[in-house]
DNA sequence: ATATAATTAGAACGAACGTTCAATTTAAGA
DNA sequence: TCTTAAATTGAACGTTCGTTCTAATTATAT
């Protein structure tokens, strides 16, 4: 059962792989089906065969990349010693694996008043991801005695804005060159939560 | 001399006003010249009377913006005892100044390949604007022995950048709820860099 | 009053867009 | 081998876009 007769599926991931890299290079509404089409070798009409339109499209690839990031990072989130190197870990994490430009897209259509409310939706929901995962961390240092007993919610949003922000830098920056920028903000900001 | 015969500098004036609101709520791309034209009240024709094409428009619309920050920063600039003060002024004139939505248009055109690169130039420049606001108060604290002698250039991107994060929270947030936040970020930084 | 140049309008352009659809090819099940 | 449904194509549709152009209107100078 489920075995499929046909193998469209492949052609499906090309679809989907080429769309990403346009999403991330060209943003969401300068990017067209007719470039997805060329650069992916499918008709447009095949596109229309598997995606509803270009709108769900991007929002599962704005899904998809977010879900892949939060799985890498619970795939190391058991490697640090404690919640401070955690802090450090997850802004690494961020810095090489949060995809910026892709997700940029996603305020595009956002923005846009002919966008179906239910994808707005969906993309407001994304956001919730990482900063759940901040403040787990913040949560952990907390009970652990490692932090002082504070505003957690205020220093999720604070901690996710500084990364957030760190993260437009590399349009222009290669991440490697970035890494220290990361660890000082987040050594500064330990400075203040750390007992 | 410079007095005008006609004065269509008022319909200049006009289609600046509600094209900078409507490259505010519905970015770069979304906002049509048919929209400018509408909301104005002018025709299309009459837009290309006074500006050569929408992406001049735009780019003018963005650096006036930028440089009424600027002016408006410098006029208070002199009004706080200290670097610290002067920071925590700077905060809140971007939470309230820093015009988020349009500048975020500026990205959308820089990021699209088909747009003049003389634009693009232009636009990135802009950005310079802020960051030298910030070094200078920096400066300013080390001098006067309030900040500790450290790396520059690496804090005026670090305050630059959160900042910058915390104003994408304008887009689903009023300013006024942001300032307890803005000013936790400010202090937080200053535990770091203060004697 | 007339000439002139500045100002404004609105129709028209070709190109590009997202989407639809009928037609064709492909591969599997009987 | 024949049938059927999946897979894929490419042309076509109706809009909308940024831009151009011509014509009309307005105000000023003479």
């Amino acid at each position: 059962m489920n075995k499929r007769r046909y193998n469209s599926e492949t052609a499906k991931q090309e679809i989907m792989e080429k769309a990403f890299l346009l999403f991330s290079q060209k943003g969401y509404t300068q990017t067209s089906v007719s470039d997805i089409s060329k650069a992916s070798g499918y008709s447009k009409g095949h596109i229309y065969y598997h995606f509803e339109n270009k709108e769900k499209l991007f929002v599962l690839l704005a899904q998809q990349t977010m879900k892949e990031w939060y799985i890498k990072w619970m795939n190391k989130d058991n490697e640090f010693t404690c919640a401070a190197e955690k802090l450090y870990g997850m802004a690494m994490h961020v810095l090489y694996h949060y995809q910026t430009p892709l997700l940029k897209g996603g305020q595009e259509l956002a923005s846009n008043p002919e966008s179906s409310p239910e994808s707005v939706k969906q993309l407001y929901e994304l956001a919730v991801i990482p900063m759940g995962a901040y403040r787990a961390i913040l949560v952990q240092g907390i009970e652990e005695g490692e932090f002082k007993k504070g505003n957690v919610e205020e220093w999720t949003v604070l901690i996710g804005t500084w990364l957030g922000g760190l993260c437009q830098l590399t349009n222009t920056q290669d991440p490697y060159s970035l890494e220290p920028l990361f660890k000082k903000a987040v050594s500064m900001f330990l400075e203040s939560i750390q007992k």
